[in-house]
DNA sequence: GCGCAACTTGCAAGTCTTTTGCAAATGCAA
DNA sequence: TTGCATTTGCAAAAGACTTGCAAGTTGCGC
């Protein structure tokens, strides 16, 4: 049940610490992760820079992670469960991400209208929602 | 009715070619535009990078126009609509984007979830479908 | 285990996007 | 028109990635 690193084996890619990790670190938190975030959390020796970036376009490419576009300066990672996905509310005042499991999402009027409209067929999709988290909400603060 | 310059003197900021030229640059563009290509619309002479990112901060902080995610180097701008928003897909080949405006979208469902198990009050949200354009689905090319 | 080829990594340099300080230019209300 | 706050250009800097290259590892067959 080693899942990740075989499909690493099986298509020729090495299976390495800083692999290994970078998917046991996702597949552990609870938010999605920058990179700069992911290298903080291995213990010494903490790989390059440089590596992250180049591990996280390879297991994006494998489909094994996938990158979620938040308003924010840098990408986020989380790592990809299979047969599902998430979808995330960001705190506009203080930045606080929550990601929830999309149960019974259904987008697929919205993507049959794509289909026939557009001609474009979808093969994901990316849904954030912004507003003010609990705590912002108590305390009338910072806009 | 030169109603966004109105807003901008009713907060004490002032009219300028630079924040007048964003907003019709974006109300004119059928897609969400990088800064870079923002300034690339201007005649000459084109404002400085700088003041087009101060304009987009401030334009936004004021709903005049807002920020668009997608998964790119940049990120992209777009002008509000009044009580209207849109979704956009994004070919996965070529990168061509395409946006609709967000007709009878029902999201509501959820956003209600979320404020009744996580406490968000949900002001806004944003949806992006990634798949193939019709071009690259003719053609089986470049992935 | 050993050895080799292929693949990975660290490091340093480079690119691209966005931010910031500051003085000169401009908008605007009086 | 004047005076002052706001805005802009310019140059420098900060950040987030990306790339070249030599040294270090991994996968595999022996
Ligand atoms: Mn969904
Ligand atoms: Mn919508
Ligand atoms: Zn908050
Ligand atoms: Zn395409």
């Amino acid at each position: 049940m080693a899942g990740q690193s075989d499909i690493l084996r099986r298509l020729g890619r090495a299976v390495t610490r800083g692999r290994e990790e970078i998917l046991r670190i996702l597949a552990e938190s609870p938010l999605p992760l920058t990179p700069r975030g992911i290298r903080d959390k291995f213990t010494d020796p903490k790989p390059d820079a440089a590596t992250v970036y180049r591990n996280l376009a390879l297991l994006s490419s494998l489909g094994l992670v996938r990158s979620v576009a938040l308003h924010e300066r840098s990408r986020r990672y989380e790592a990809t469960e299979v047969g599902a996905h998430r979808h995330r509310v960001v705190c506009r005042s203080c930045g606080r991400i929550e990601a929830f499991p999309a149960r019974e999402c259904d987008l697929s009027r919205i993507e049959n209208d794509i289909r026939s409209r557009l001609g474009f067929r979808v093969t994901d999709h990316s849904l954030e929602f912004f507003g003010k988290c609990p705590g912002c909400l108590g305390k009338g603060n910072r806009p």
